[in-house]
DNA sequence: TCAGATAGGGATAAATTTATCTCTATTGAA
DNA sequence: TTCAATAGAGATAAATTTATCCCTATCTGA
């Protein structure tokens, strides 16, 4: 396991917020959770550009962040089911401001990012 | 300069904000230009934990993708004025967003992240 | 004249995050 | 009987991001 070495700042709201979604696939993650997506299989389908291993790490921080819950069956082959809890239906409105903001300028944004990429 | 070496997936528009704000300092300095603080020794001082190099990368990013513009007036010594520009002016209700969910659960956030660090 | 403010960049190191590969286990299907 | 699906974790490598240190320049004030 990963040790940190420095401490974050935690001055106001957006520095919290910035603490439990920073991580490349969390938006994500909530997102599919909130669509319906549970078990890890579909997540992983979902998002087929990260590993198993960091989807895993991710929910488990979501998890520990209280972001979402985790039902685990006792049975075989293995059944888990992630949800959302309320602190994370919470978030699903912010999340949805986010994502429209990105749908609004879609095409701008797609440009610009292309552009800087090949710079 | 750092090259990439691996295409960030641009399906949604959620995924075009996070390659626009993911980086550590970009949200606040956004919102600081906002606030009316837009020299970049103004922006150092508001965000001390930041080294002045990577305020300086993080604030090129953001002029590339035209949410920031900067003004170099030809005086010495230099002085240099950042300014948020429409589209950058359009990201404030979204960023006050967050920063609002955040304020809301500042106590729970606080502690859940606190005693995820220990672990 | 020397320190400090102003702005910025190169080289390099350190920290952090993400990816890859390998293992464990069980059941059902081909 | 061998393969795929299911879920998860350790060890390690690679990618990425952030920090540190040092240099350039000019003017003002002590």
């Amino acid at each position: 396991m990963y040790e940190r070495k420095t401490m974050p700042d935690l001055n106001c709201g957006l520095d919290l917020v910035g603490e439990v979604l920073y991580g490349k696939w969390k938006i994500r993650l909530l997102w599919f959770i909130n669509e319906g997506f549970q078990r890890p299989s579909e997540l992983q389908r979902k998002i087929p550009g990260a590993s198993r291993r960091v989807l895993n790490m991710q929910l488990k921080e979501l998890e520990s962040h209280e972001l979402v819950g985790k039902i685990i069956y006792p049975v075989v082959p293995p059944k888990v089911e992630y949800y959302l809890t309320d602190f994370g239906k919470s978030l699903i409105p912010v999340i949805s401001t986010i994502g429209q903001w990105g749908d609004l300028h879609d095409q701008r944004l797609r440009t610009l990012i292309e552009k800087n990429i090949q710079s």
